[in-house]
DNA sequence: TCCCGGGTGATTGCATGCAAGTTAGGGGTC
DNA sequence: GACCCCTAACTTGCATGCAATCACCCGGGA
């Protein structure tokens, strides 16, 4: 019996997708009235959504200024990856023993796929590797059956962040990235929860040099993103 | 140059100070006009302020049906402990280097003032000692510098169960409670960081042991917490 | 006695109105 | 020409009104 949703979840998630996909960019400015229009409401539920964004860190308000789409500094960046980089090995280990053999085949089957579209050549396509990554790891988070842990870690991806991920892996570190996922398979067919977390922490660490360089090149290292100084 | 505090602000702190002192209990209804009068507003910040909590975890809304003070099971109390013995043990690894002499002889006299108050005898008061212990995590989360570890982590505290901390702790573990502080003042004096993430490691686990089992006692593994089943 | 259905009072969800605060632009002064 | 102040349009913050939904209670039937 599935609850019909109200208009501010439904502006809520709306918004959040926009911001994820990057339809209004970091900093952009979010008035009230404008979205109300946009999406055919009031300026309440708009009011309820942005306050909710703001609390899950994917928005920014300022008291009487309005809000706008969060922005981070390369500290904050490197802030989530040192959270990541605790939680996430974590909840792979706590994976490993409730993982199926059918659980292990569709996560090898993700992995597999990722290196068929990741694999440098002309089939190479980047973009269809992000919601198979994300794919990946939502799969590992459900598998880990731990809401706390999970609960964290979502709240801590602002996924700005996630998003625009395999443009700005240089081909070492993408290489890298898609071998950690098929040793993660083969750690949990080994029944190895040490062996995971071992490679999850790799994972992450992988991902943050790549991220944080990338983020300095665009930014600097002390403005914010999505600011123009 | 301080904003004065928007309505909808000063109605979100006032509920959350009344649900962590335990003013409203857990599973207490929240009606949206009784605390409109209540604390002499209208309905919309109160709304903005349940909305809020609600996304903090301290309330729970089910569309059509107003909102409630959270309840947890001791499944949800187990995972909140998981996700502390991660994360306050890195933070304070993290503190660490960056106490200065003057924040050790602070944590030190906090950490000597709990055995004062919590030691047996006629002196002792319980009650006395949750702001102390309070302030002294407080204290060392802040040294650790680190927003995105901190943010999760008081995310997660639901505080409800920090509050009535110490009245459930039988003597042995109250002892090794005490112990533990002082023995983290020391890893900071000899500047060991592995030292320290080890003895709050072991202290959040003394601690998960006093609370799982207070918990069980009170509510039975299945029901919630607020609930009068 | 227990279960089920209809009506009613209360509560939430949303829209809108008004006042306070903020930002932008123009005129005046140094 | 640069800076500052003052005004005006706009935006947010909050209050309130109305419709939709829900919980509760009561009566009827098995």
């Amino acid at each position: 019996m599935t609850r019909p949703p109200t208009s501010a979840e439904r502006t809520r998630d709306t918004l959040r997708g926009l911001i994820l996909q990057g339809d209004l960019a970091p900093g952009a400015r979010l008035g009230e009235v404008e979205l109300a229009a946009r999406l055919g409401v009031s300026r309440t539920p708009v009011r309820e959504a942005l306050s909710r964004l703001a609390a899950e860190g994917l928005v920014e308000v300022a008291p009487n200024r309005g809000a706008r789409v969060a922005t981070w500094t390369v500290a904050e960046l490197e802030g989530v990856f040192d959270l990541r980089s605790v939680l996430e090995p974590q909840l792979t280990a706590h994976a490993v023993p409730r993982a199926r053999p059918a659980d292990v085949e569709e996560l090898d089957a993700l992995a597999r796929r990722m290196h068929e579209v990741g694999g440098p050549g002309p089939r190479q396509d980047l973009d269809a590797l992000v919601p198979l990554n994300r794919a990946f790891h939502d799969r590992l988070v459900a598998l880990a059956a731990h809401p706390t842990l999970a609960a964290a870690l979502a709240a801590a991806i602002h996924p700005p962040i996630v998003r625009r991920n395999f443009l700005t892996y240089d081909e070492e570190s993408l290489r890298r990235s898609l071998a950690h996922h098929s040793e993660i398979v083969a750690a949990l067919r080994a029944g190895d929860p040490d062996w995971a977390r071992a490679v999850m922490t790799a994972h992450i660490a992988n991902a943050r040099a790549v991220m944080v360089r990338a983020a300095r090149r665009t930014t600097g290292t002390a403005t914010r993103e999505g600011e123009t100084a």
